[in-house]
DNA sequence: CACCAGGGTACCT
DNA sequence: AGGTACCATGGT
């Protein structure tokens, strides 16, 4: 048995698919038998790229494809994004190192949730917690039949009905208040998140920032993964280290005079060249297996 | 077994 | 304004 309900191809090309889902944007995908599977909006899906482009497959019918090659954000021009940054040797490097890295774009909710979830945690263990947590409070979405059983991101409603403790038993440890307060904010309409994409990056960065255990970094992180903020530029500890080692060798720049080098030097697609430097520092000495 | 991980906050000078 | 301990848990 088998059934999958609904398939279509997206021609693109330089999409480095694994590259791309393991990066540290997003933190539900998994391989099994050489496809990428996730839930998407509450959508199982599956993904196998090659060459010419990515074919997905989803286990509910499905006519219009939007919602699929806007996530992925198939359709940019990378070529251009590529030129945009600026012409220098980290760069070159990170770039030669995986061209085809791509930026998401993810719903609001699930990527403000997961990254309160990221503090001082490596990748592998939030996509534990956050495991847990769809298995705990997510709804069950349909998957093929032969497919271990699947949940959705909960919503933040779900979320704000929970206890701490309950949310404690996910790992999530002393994020488990931040995110329950967050949700409770959330659910009580404090803050409209489907309103932010209207605004500037400026209002948007401060009303995330209003948030419980949301700084200028994971706020940057929901700027550029879920609302399209090219110029958002989240600095993490790997950012950080790339940044002093291949920009400032000599003497640690002060933090004000960082984030003028930031928002200055790189361009009107800084966020796109912050990944591709994070992907670099995270994988360079490591074998492209792994 | 130390040390570190896609940080934020409260509390100190 | 700018530094620092603390928060919880698991990988390396």
């Amino acid at each position: 048995m088998n059934a999958l309900a609904a398939e279509t191809f997206l021609h693109v090309r330089d999409y480095d698919l694994p590259a791309t889902l393991t990066c540290g944007q997003a933190f539900r995908w998994h391989v099994r038998d050489g496809a990428w599977e996730a839930v998407i909006d509450g959508k199982w899906v599956r993904l196998l790229g090659d060459q010419t482009g990515i074919r997905a497959e989803t286990a509910i019918p499905q006519t219009d494809w939007h919602w699929l090659s806007d996530y992925l954000q198939s359709g940019i021009d990378l070529n251009s994004v590529l030129l945009s940054f600026p012409e220098d040797q980290p760069m070159r490097a990170s770039v030669t190192a995986c061209r085809g890295l791509r930026l998401l774009r993810q719903d609001p909710w699930e990527c403000l949730a997961s990254f309160i979830l990221s503090s001082t945690k490596q990748i592998v263990q939030i996509q534990q917690i956050i495991g847990l947590l769809c298995e705990r409070f997510g709804t069950h979405v349909v998957t093929p039949t032969g497919r271990p059983l699947l949940h959705s991101f909960p919503t933040a409603d779900r979320l704000a009905a929970a206890t701490e403790a309950e949310l404690r038993g996910c790992k999530m440890g002393f994020r488990a208040p931040y995110l329950l307060a967050t949700a409770r904010k959330v659910a009580a309409k404090e803050i409209d998140l489907h309103h932010l994409h209207g605004t500037t990056v400026e209002e948007a960065r401060e009303r995330l920032m209003q948030l419980p255990g949301v700084g200028a970094k994971i706020a940057n992180c929901v700027l550029l993964f879920a609302y399209g903020f090219q110029q958002a530029f989240p600095v993490d500890v790997w950012v950080m280290k790339a940044l002093r080692e291949l920009y400032f060798p000599k003497r640690r720049p002060n933090p004000q005079r960082l984030q003028r080098f930031i928002t200055t030097y790189f361009g009107s697609n800084a966020g796109y060249a912050q990944q591709y430097l994070f992907h670099y520092m995270r994988t360079k000495g490591r074998s492209k297996t792994d």
